[in-house]
DNA sequence: ATGCCATCAGTTTGATGA
């Protein structure tokens, strides 16, 4: 089963990239973040024309998240997270999707910091970080999976010691991001891909896609029991070069059967 | 230190992003 992840920055706006990229890609499951779309507007009957049934959680302008599959049913088992209002930011997402558990994420940017944004980014971190503890206690097969905000560690940015007083590169930040990770989930594009250097994210400003000049802020979280089952993990690095592309590129694992 | 570019709403500039 491969499972993707792709922030489309506006789901609309991009509709055309996301269209192609699902019929050449055909990934099983997608999760999509910053749909920037409210609920009644969301596109899913272009969606289903492509072959995908979906599950969202929009609002009007930011934010937003969306669960596609084409294999199988969705069956939401969350929208937003326990302990966080979800009333005005569309975060968090669950379904159980072909026997997998899958959480997808837009954790919160949090510039400027320090400020009001800053704390909540950390907030939303402690609660998700909390659901994350009570995943693991179900002993279900469960992939979190999404735009986290941060970079681990300085592998995973382009020039670390600009960002390092930055909201998605901050130690707080990167500390909260291994808290979570020790509670015994694994990374899994940092499993198959230990040394490499890999972005999701890079800026529109400056020719930064063709300097290479990146983030890596897009993960998948796995549980114990699906380590063993990651067969293949990469970025499809192909459509952030695509006209009227979104500033991430879509991101894939690869889950071998049981 | 800031803008660099791009999304959205909706009328045109402002909030947001990373």
């Amino acid at each position: 089963m491969k499972i993707a992840t792709y922030n489309v920055n506006g789901v609309n706006g991009r509709l055309p990239v996301l269209l192609r990229w699902l019929q050449e890609e055909r990934p099983d499951v997608v999760c999509l973040q910053e749909l920037k779309s409210p609920d009644d507007r969301f596109p899913s009957e272009a969606i289903r024309a492509v072959g995908y049934e979906a599950l969202w959680h929009g609002q009007s302008r930011w934010n937003g998240i969306a669960i596609l599959t084409r294999v199988g049913e969705i069956h939401e088992t969350r929208r937003g997270l326990p302990g966080i209002s979800d009333d005005n930011q569309s975060r968090y997402l669950e379904a159980a999707v072909n026997g997998v558990l899958i959480g997808t994420i837009y954790l919160p940017n949090g510039n400027p910091r320090p400020g009001p944004k800053f704390e909540y980014k950390m907030r939303w971190f402690e609660k998700l970080t909390e659901h994350a503890r009570s995943l693991l206690d179900t002993g279900l097969p469960v992939v979190l999976t999404g735009d986290f905000n941060v970079m681990p560690t300085k592998l995973d940015v382009y020039k670390p010691e600009r960002w390092v007083d930055d909201a998605l590169f901050a130690p707080e930040v990167r500390e909260a991001w291994f808290r979570l990770v020790d509670q015994g989930w694994t990374d899994a594009i940092r499993m198959l891909h230990p040394d490499e250097t890999i972005y999701t994210f890079w800026k529109y400003l400056r020719n930064a896609f063709a300097r290479n000049a990146g983030l890596r802020i897009d993960h998948f979280l796995l549980d114990p029991s699906l380590v063993g089952r990651l067969a293949g993990a990469g970025v499809d690095l192909q459509v952030r070069a695509w006209e009227k592309t979104s500033d991430h590129a879509p991101v894939w694992i690869e889950l071998s059967d049981i």
